[in-house]
Order: structure tokens, then C-alpha cells, then sequence
DNA sequence: CGCTGACTTTGAAAGCTTTCATTATTTCCA
DNA sequence: TGGAAATAATGAAAGCTTTCAAAGTCAGCG
């Protein structure tokens, strides 16, 4: 491939005049300029990334941290955070961790050999990436976290209220007239499975609604582990109205589970979901859920990370994008028969 | 950032010496290995990947160029091709070009210029890459194209048998006595598109069925353009009695389209769909497909650019993996009744 | 015309690694 | 023990760009 060297030849310059071209970092004469762009042209060269990253310190390359590109959720995340860096002129390595903190530490530490300009992560569990994401930072190294958030995070954030949305949603099922209300909540060390646990709860409290402990289960956020825990719920007596599922892929499994068991849903149990995933207006009954503004989540996270880059050095950015409570066909008023 | 040099000194060697070391690409007296070892270690030293990129004219990167991460269809891909790649210390660099022809050869222009080593393009409409393509070979870059193919392709692919499959598919329907098939089809300029109509085609020939060419009807993939074109077969007279839809984005629109025009599925209409995305068993009814290996697509095209990259310079590779055809709910016999 | 100050252009150095021709060291055998 | 052959280690060059001090050019003014 063609490099600079050759431009310069070309044009009858030297590298620095190419370079003072093509990133107009200054003044060139323009008839100079014109036979530079000209070569440029000619021979189609692009600078190298390589060198250029190697010159730098830094180069036009975004990584991107996150569980695992195969839930549903985060596809839009990434296209989000792609398409802000692609019409930037970055580009995103992305790396799937799988919830696995040994995964997510290796990931970190290799991509900084890349040099990239900076990090969305979504954290994975117990992570506590202060001393890598402070290792980068010193080395101008932005990092946003989006979703959920580490341990002792005190740089860029994209979240969403999950506390206060969770408790919406409770109340919707309070409004039916649900008593006997379960939660099959994601993993409790991820703060966005905390949050939505609370924002439960207080809504309860709020009703004066006490609730068996075991009404609270914990699972893995996919649909496996939505359908056992539902299982051990269809089977307490007296057994819940209503389950709020902490994502849709846990309520999917919770729908099989009522499936199976003869349940209907939502005459004998009311379901919601969380996440408001495509599929969740084309289950059998469709699914109420959650909204959550996956693609902004990604564009928001690199657009921070991009003012970051242009020396936005303020404090650190805390943005919590809206969400909405989608009504749909799983939940209903509770049925005097049964209750 | 700790370089090279300060691990010389530490161990008290030469550059060349830490090369060996860290490269294995000669030998070094064992005492002499271990204290380059040790240093390494003491600071954590990494090579830095752009360096070492910029003088062996290549990196542990690998550009995945695919449509659309958020079309259900694709994670699975991208996962399988990043599960291999990261198991053998590559990174993926994802881009996405919403079959825009134009992306992708930006995408494959500025690619270039990160030295990937190699390449998984899922191509686009139109898309003649062989040009780009052959550049890329030329500079030692492997290209491995997968689900579908641009015209005149040469190079190493990973593909399902498109053809035969939706042949099967058909002739499930045709076993359930429907006589008005139609199909609606994805872009006709990609193969699989292409070659699932083939396939269907042959199956009516096969059964000596002769149908209407407006009950072939071309979309774009996705949902919304599945019920547009649904609610436009469900107005023919004759209405077909069966819709095989090109992939299952499409099925979900044709679901949508039935339930509004207040058709039963399948009493009234079958339908049938391809890909089999996991929302394929949560429709209501669960939606007959087609079951695509989706992630096996991934790692094994990750697979032969690695193969590649160790020096094997057989001939292009045309692997075709199984698919399955996964019958639920959504096809029935024909009804009496309405026919 | 000559000088000053402003603007352009140059080219060497730096960024970090790998490679390879050379030099240094070790080993082995006579 | 001496010397040749084999094995190790060295360090400069190369890969491509950006940066910046230094050198060059130009216009305008006295």
C-alpha cells in the first residue's frame, strides 16, 4: 500500500507537508496543497492506522465491554455506540465477557494494547475495574459504563432509573389488585438487578403489602433460569398472582412455565417483563414490559467518550435515559376465583 | 506504558534478545530467559499491538462486516466468529453496512488500513468485493465470505444449502395438501434469497403445481415489510392457503398481517420460516422455520481465516453446513372448509 | 533595495517492535 | 589445549506516521 513517502515524491513535498495536509494541523499554500490532494488521490492512499496510533498514542478505536452480544439487549446497544463511532471515524472492537470477571480483566488488559481511545463497558459481576479503568484515564483513556455499574464507579455513566421504573410497574400490578406478588429478580451483585429489586419493594411497602421472602427469587437473566424459578414459585401455596420478571428473556421462560403447568396468563397469573425486547409483542400472551432505550444507551456512551476525546474534562457525566411501561396483554386484574 | 527497552534493561539484554524471548523465535540460554521473564512480569509488560502490527504488517484483528447486529439472525454469528477469534488472540473490529453498498466498501477501504488479518463479510446488495477483495488476498489478508455471496466470488465461503432446505420446507407443505403456496422472498439480488425461492420453486414443480407469480413476492427482510407483503397475498383471490416467508423477521409480520385481517393460523393459513430464531418457539402460534447453525457460521469462518493465516494456501473452501427443519404450530392441513 | 516579521516548508527524531547480518560465546573434538 | 563449528546475543535498520525546531520564502515597508 501506498504510504506518505510516496505522496511526498509525488508531489514534490516533504512528509511533514503531506502530514500538515491531510490533517490540517497547518497552513499549506494551496496550489502545494492541490498537488498533495492530488497524489492522494491518484494512488488512493490512506494513512496508516497503525502508525498513526503508534505516533499518537491513541487510535480511532473504540472498545466495546459487554456481557454477551447474544441477548437480545445488547444488539442495540452496540449499534448504537457503532453507528456514533462509525460516523466519527471510529471503530469498535467488541469483546464478549460472558458475566465472567477473568474474561472481562483479560479483555481490559489486552485491549489497552491497541490504544484505543476509550472503553464502553457493561460490567460483568463483582467486577471491580476502578484500578484498570483509573490506569486508563491516566493514560487519557476514556471509560463509560453503561447498564448496570461497578463497585466504587466514580467515572462517565449511562443508566436508566430502574428503581423508580420497577416501582411503576409494581404499581401497575398493585392497580389490578395483585396481593400476592413475586419477583424473579437478575443476579443481586449487578446494580441494575438491585435497583429493580427496590424500586419492588418500595412500591409493596408502599401498599402495605408484606410478601414472603421466598416470593423473591434470584436468577441468571435467561430464560432457563426464568422458567425453574417460576417453576419453584407455581409451587408455593399460597402461590403468587403475579410475577415481574427482572428481564423479557426470564418472563419468556416464566410464560413456558405457566404453559406447562395449565396456567393462564394472565387470567391465573399476571406477568411483566423487563427490557421490552422485539419478541415481547409476539408471545402467547404478549408480554408487559419495561422500554429501555438500548440504542440511545450505546450512542449516549460514545458520544460522552467522543467529548471526552475533544477535552471535555469536566466532572464525571451521569446520564439516566427514560423508560417506559408498556402495557400489554399478560397482566390482568386478579380473578376473584382463584385469590 | 513499560516497553520493550525497560525490560532489556531490566534483565540486562538487548532488544533483539526480548524479542526471541517473548516471540520464541529463537533460542535463548535459560538463564538469561527467565530473567527476561521475570521482567516481564515485575511490570507487567505487554507488547503493544500497533508496534508489533506496523512491522509485521499485520494484527490479531479480524473486520466481521455484517449487515445488521440488531437483525435477531446475526449475534449468534458475530459470537461464534469472536469465541474463536478470542481463543486464539485475535479481536473482532465489527461493522455494520444495513446493506448499503456504499458502507461497505468504506467500510472495506478503511479496514485496510488497521491490517487485519483477516476478514468475515457477510456482502452486501450488489456487492461486487472480489476487486477489494483480491486486493486484499494480494496483501496476504484472507476474505471469507458466509451466508450469501456477492456474484463472482472465488474465495473461501461458509454457507447453508439454501436451495435444498427450503425444497424440504415446501414439500411439508405440499405433504399437508396445500396446493396455493406463495412465498415471500428476501432481496432477490442475494443468493439465499435466490436460492430459497429456487428451492421452493422446485418443490412446485416437482408436484406439478402450478401458481400465480403474484404469489411470489419479493421484501426487504424484515418485519414490517413481511405483513406489507402478507396483506397483500391475504387480498388475492385465490388466497394462497400457505406462506413460506424468507426468513422468520418476515414470518412475524406475516403473523401480524393474519391477525389482523382475523385469519386463524394455521386453520386458515400456514406459514412457514427460516432462520429459526429463538422467537421462533414464543410466537403465538410457535412458528414453523427453518433452523440455521447461526454461530457455527461464525466460528467456522473464523476458523478457515485462521487456517489460512498458518500457511494454508489450498484451494477456496466451500463449506456448507446442515440445517434442520423444525416443524410447531404454525402449519396444518389445509381446511376443507375454505379451499 | 534591504530588512523585518509573518508565514511555509523541511527533515530529523520519536513512537515500539521485529528482523537479520554481525559479533560474541559456548561446545565439542582432535 | 586449540580451534572449528554450533549456538547465542547484539544492535542497527525498517515499518509509517506525527511533531517541532530550524531553515526557507515572501510581502511590505522604510
Amino acid at each position: 500500500m501506498a504510504n506518505m513517502k510516496e505522496i511526498a515524491r509525488m508531489a514534490g513535498v516533504s512528509l511533514g507537508t503531506v502530514s500538515n495536509v491531510i490533517n490540517k494541523t497547518a497552513n499549506v499554500r494551496e496550489p502545494v496543497r492541490q498537488r498533495v490532494l492530488e497524489a492522494v488521490k491518484t494512488v488512493g492512499y490512506q494513512p496508516s492506522q497503525l502508525a498513526r496510533g503508534l505516533r499518537r498514542d491513541k487510535t480511532n478505536t473504540i472498545g466495546m465491554i459487554i456481557p454477551d452480544i447474544t441477548n437480545p439487549f445488547f444488539p442495540a446497544v452496540v449499534r448504537g455506540a457503532e453507528d456514533v463511532a462509525y460516523s466519527n471515524g471510529y471503530r469498535l472492537i467488541l469483546c464478549n465477557t460472558d458475566n465472567d470477571h477473568y474474561k472481562e480483566l483479560v479483555h481490559l488488559n489486552e485491549l489497552r494494547t491497541y490504544l484505543p481511545t476509550g472503553l464502553i463497558v457493561i460490567p460483568s459481576s463483582l467486577s471491580d475495574l476502578t484500578a484498570q479503568a483509573e490506569s486508563y484515564r491516566k493514560s487519557g483513556t476514556g471509560v463509560v459504563c453503561i447498564d448496570r455499574l461497578p463497585r466504587h464507579w466514580s467515572g462517565d455513566t449511562v443508566t436508566v432509573d430502574n428503581a423508580k421504573v420497577a416501582f411503576i410497574a409494581t404499581r401497575a400490578l398493585l392497580e389490578l389488585g395483585h396481593k400476592r406478588l413475586s419477583m424473579i429478580t437478575g443476579p443481586l451483585h449487578f446494580t441494575n438487578s438491585q435497583n429493580r429489586l427496590s424500586g419492588f419493594k418500595r412500591a409493596l411497602r408502599g401498599a402495605k403489602i408484606q410478601i414472603s421472602p421466598d416470593y423473591i427469587q434470584e436468577a441468571t437473566f435467561d430464560k432457563q433460569d426464568g422458567y425453574s424459578k417460576a417453576m419453584v414459585l407455581l409451587r408455593m401455596i399460597p402461590r403468587p398472582t403475579a410475577i415481574f420478571a427482572g428481564n423479557d428473556l426470564m418472563a419468556l421462560g416464566v410464560l413456558l412455565a405457566l404453559r406447562e403447568c395449565g396456567l393462564r396468563c394472565p387470567e391465573d397469573i399476571s406477568v411483566m417483563g423487563f427490557d421490552d425486547l422485539e419478541l415481547a409483542e409476539t408471545t402467547n400472551p404478549s408480554l408487559s414490559s419495561v422500554s429501555q432505550p438500548g440504542y440511545q444507551l450505546g450512542t449516549s456512551a460514545a458520544r460522552i467518550l467522543l467529548d471526552r476525546v475533544n477535552g471535555d474534562e469536566g466532572p464525571a457525566r451521569h446520564l439516566v435515559l427514560d423508560t417506559a411501561l408498556k402495557i400489554r396483554d399478560s397482566i390482568g386484574p386478579v380473578s376473584r376465583a382463584r385469590s
